[in-house]
DNA sequence: TTGTATTTTGACCATCTTTGACTAATGGTA
DNA sequence: TACCATTAGTCAAAGATGGTCAAAATACAA
């Protein structure tokens, strides 16, 4: 194990253990591998990156935080890494969407309501803006959607 | 819970309980939390805002007080109404919108969920676009969303 | 050995919390 | 009424975190 980086990426998985998310302060693990802080940034960008199964959080500011969270291997979220990952691209139509949410819901993964929403949240009259980048920010958008469904509890 | 303004939230709604409202004592909380009484306002600002559904009344001088009232919303699609008219204007930014979700999440209009899933489509990294018209874009997505409620059910 | 990829560091930024000095209002009391 | 003690309000500075980015250092591969 000959950098730090490898070091503290063992480190936050050992700490995790079997739980399906983790709590750290930057700071504190930085201090403690006599790192700089942003290493930990690193770190995090290059190991805990959705490729790999992890989603974060994080706050600033006194009590701040940073929290990795696992997603979890299941079918249903093989099937949803599946969408991301190849049926959608850069861009979204908005009728591709709404067959991949009627799908969603025929699979119970979304309620009719649930559906609804994003509908509503991504529709042509919502996104407002140039054509150019409409699909484009719905596909990230909806991409986004589907990695919150993965580490749903 | 690392920091105390977080304490004292916690505080406050568990004081408050089931009631609909509750009197505190500003300079009696601070020295609760040893904490400088400015401190509370902060609270108060941060926490207990309209878009979380608190109404906030105080005296100064002696007995003195500050009383927090939760806000009742016996007609939803009034509530609702009043967001898309009023209380939501060209634009809305991130943080505003989390608070609003909050609400009507607590009002058992949305479940964590449906929030969850609204979150994701309109968070700050899926509408990647110029800062200029981000805001809009949300503020006109989350109108859409709202009017899907109205006709829910 | 040389060129490229990865790691490490540090300066600067953004956000949230905590504190304290100063201000304003209210009620009691001389 | 004038003054004072008792409350609460405002605001800006300081403190506590985490984020970004690019340069420097190091490791690795051809």
């Amino acid at each position: 194990m000959a950098n730090i980086s490898e070091s503290i990426e063992q480190f936050i998985i050992a700490t995790m253990g079997e739980n399906d998310f983790v709590d750290i302060s930057r700071n504190s693990l930085a201090e403690y591998f006599s790192c700089a802080p942003s290493q930990i940034n690193y770190v995090l960008d290059t190991r805990f990156t959705v490729d790999r199964g992890y989603v974060k959080e994080s706050r600033r500011g006194g009590g701040g935080f940073i929290k990795i969270s696992k997603i979890k291997n299941s079918d249903t979220n093989a099937y949803l890494n599946g969408l991301i990952l190849e049926s959608i691209g850069d861009d979204l139509a908005y009728k591709r969407m709404i067959q991949i949410l009627d799908k969603l819901i025929s699979d119970g993964i979304l309620t009719k309501k649930e559906s609804e929403l994003v509908e509503a949240a991504l529709s042509e009259e919502s996104l407002a803006m140039p054509f150019t980048i409409k699909d484009k920010v719905r596909a990230k958008a909806f991409k986004n959607i589907l990695l919150k469904l993965m580490i749903e509890k």
